[in-house]
DNA sequence: GCGTGAACTTAACAGTGTTAAGACCATTCG
DNA sequence: CGAATGGTCTTAACACTGTTAAGTTCACGC
């Protein structure tokens, strides 16, 4: 059965490479700019030929995403085993993650900045639970409970407060995108304040 | 020379009915289903007609968003004129803002979370100053800086801290807005959360 | 050698923003 | 009064878009 398993690679080479060259598009040309046919033109194939290994253009985008955001995660563990502390750990993170999403603004935008839903049948595959996107927000009730153990942050309601550190951090990145005209003066000041801002907010 | 007057009137008329099917269809389609078409069918002109009014479609959406953010505005306007206690008037202002958000999500999304500036002749109207939007972050540096003559809040750079504040009630619009999904468990609770913890983290 | 089925392409449909050219028609001027 | 102007609007067209249906090609198993 070897010959199976070589078409499977073979098959599973052209997927990487419509991620890929669709990833690149995406970057340069955000996710009104990528369109099938020019992740097609890229890898020389035609346009059809993604829906091979696509269900549509969301799906493609929603995959190079999760590609993408993996290595949030995995930026994410990195901080939080690297860092005994979990306050340290929080707040290093919550930068980490801005500073993220500042360098795939693109990407980060297609997560988390389009209001999928519009159309019932399409799920809204960004919001599931299982994603990347939701691996990487996990990380924020584990840390929050954990200083709340340990008494570095008062006592709270662990998911409320969860989402909103995850909304805020959110926000700055986001608008950050959004806005890059816009007279921020020092956008990482503006990300530490606000992040500061948070975490002082939920120590009393 | 009333007759000009009489066409000037008559010409805004159809601005304005192209204006108000806009906004009806960005509210229920967003802004990936505003089509010039669409609206040119709604008030039962060709869709070029549009554009003896219009530069092109983000000029009209962002005409639509500016009318409509005249309502914010004046929200907030009302906050902070019926609010004495600035601290007071800043934290019912977030809410507001929030609020309003929520009840125009589209809107919303189309001139807070579309990174205009892709094109560089388009020039990302949503952010220059003067605009609707940038009216109602005046909001934010006044009372800041009035909540720290006050000793209401601690001595802090206005600018920056109020970048941070519009980063984060932005943030949990914007999410509330992209992931309806989400298991938010009470959205307005998370929304209180981090404009508590805001607000709270400032006062140190 | 032949049929099967997967991989891929071409052609087409319905829709998009936008421009160029022309039609219409009230106002203005000779 | 008739002709010319100029603004309003329409039709036609171009170059795109996502997506589906049908057809081609070709390596594999029998």
């Amino acid at each position: 059965m070897g010959v199976k398993e070589r078409r499977e690679r073979q098959k599973g080479l052209l997927r990487q490479e419509i991620l890929d060259a669709a990833r690149d598009i995406l970057a340069r040309e955000g996710y009104e700019g990528l369109s099938m046919r020019k992740v097609a033109d890229k890898i020389d194939y035609s346009a059809t030929a993604i829906y091979l290994h696509f269900q549509d253009r969301d799906d493609l985008v929603f995959c190079v995403c999760e590609e993408l955001m993996a290595g949030l995660v995995k930026e994410l563990q990195d901080v939080a085993s690297r860092n005994p502390d979990p306050l340290v750990a929080l707040k290093k993170g919550l930068r980490r993650y801005v500073d993220f999403g500042l360098r795939h603004p693109q990407h980060y935008q297609a997560t988390f900045g389009i209001p999928h839903g519009r159309d019932p049948k399409k799920e809204a595959r960004h919001q599931e639970p299982g994603t990347m996107g939701m691996q990487a927000f996990g990380f924020l009730p584990r840390l929050v409970a954990e200083c709340i153990k340990q008494k570095k942050l008062a006592k709270a309601d662990v998911h409320t407060v969860s989402c909103a550190l995850w909304a805020g951090i959110h926000g700055i990145t986001s608008l950050l995108i959004v806005m890059p005209n816009f007279k921020w003066n020092d956008p990482s000041r503006v990300a530490d304040q606000l992040i500061t801002m948070m975490v002082e907010g939920l120590r009393t």
